[in-house]
DNA sequence: AAATAACTGAACATAGTGTTCAGTATCTGT
DNA sequence: ACAGATACTGAACACTATGTTCAGTTATTT
């Protein structure tokens, strides 16, 4: 890839996450993305389709991270088995590193693309280690509230950062009925 | 209260619930709502400010219904005492009876701010009733999770509406660790 | 029937969007 | 180091939607 390619995409990215913070999403204009990145109005054009092609880029980079299989990258080492908590652990590490974009991009209504990005890959995630409990409740309902659970954990997290991600992991599980997810 | 006003908020408010299924939020313009109403357009800026500013009036309008105090204008009586399950047993009817207007806001982005307000008002509700479990998980964990995962539950719910509110408000309560909202 | 208040609709200024293109700068491969 | 390819520039343009204004019309209230 062309380094002016690299260039330019950081710039943008860059700038547009500094504006998230200080006008929020919908009050962004391209125009004020390309002032801050100092680039041509074309070239943005070249790049995104529009804002929210950029958020939706900006997201699932953070995602691709954050959901990475956690192979040898990894930040912090998990040897053995994967149980449903040390996935968890693994993702919440993953989102510490990320967590000052993380932060802006919760910080206005871009916050909500961001969630329904999240909320989606844990329902994935839940789906291949849910275990309804035997008194009928539907699979589906658990996956949901479970997924909505967590990434509101995550939200207050992001907001209470004085936690470690054994912890919030920790609490994650401790306070669903044993059993649900084992 | 003057007829007129009250007929041309009602044409407003259904033209808008109409082309919400049919476009999303998103793409709707002023001019789409005022030709739909068959209203001038100068007389929606004397009603709304913006766009915004009708979603949110029709947001809570809805939740004013389904977080109303539950005297003898509710559908479903409840004699004696209120613990936390028939609260929200009594939510879940409001909401069946507002069901197809939530169904439109929530069939686009739209649905985020419906969200929104819905964490909050449930924030609300189990900050007076959430009792954390004594292993020491912090009580505002336990109050945004709740949220979240109440929240996404009834999202599930307008999609698979073959189940009473009763049920929805049992697979909340058992889906979570006894004693935490007891 | 008169006074009041709401709605109409066209006109207007404004702001943001997305595209185009000729010109310039920068990269990459050999 | 050079040539060809590729990316960026920036101004111009057409377009779409916004929100306001106001004189004229219609409905409501007392």
């Amino acid at each position: 890839m062309d380094r002016r390619q690299i260039k330019t995409r950081k710039a943008i990215i860059g700038a547009f996450t500094e504006l998230l913070e200080e006008k929020g999403y919908s009050a962004i204009t391209i125009q004020d993305i390309v002032d801050r990145a100092d680039i041509g109005r074309s070239s943005f054009y070249s790049h995104f389709d529009a804002k929210d092609d950029l958020l939706n880029g900006l997201c699932e980079g953070i995602f691709d991270h954050v959901f990475s299989g956690g192979g040898k990258e990894a930040t912090h080492d998990f040897s053995g088995s994967r149980d449903l908590g040390d996935e968890l652990t693994h993702i919440l590490y993953h989102i510490r590193e990320k967590k000052d974009s993380i932060r802006s991009i919760l910080s206005s209504e871009s916050g909500d693309v961001f969630m329904k990005y999240f909320r989606l890959h844990l329902k994935d995630l839940f789906s291949r280690n849910a275990v309804s409990v035997p008194e009928g409740i539907p699979e589906d309902y658990v996956i949901s509230a479970g997924a909505g659970s967590f990434s509101e954990a995550v939200r207050w997290w992001i907001d209470n950062d004085n936690y470690s991600p054994e912890e919030i992991a920790g609490f994650f599980l401790e306070s669903i009925r044993p059993g649900i997810f084992t």
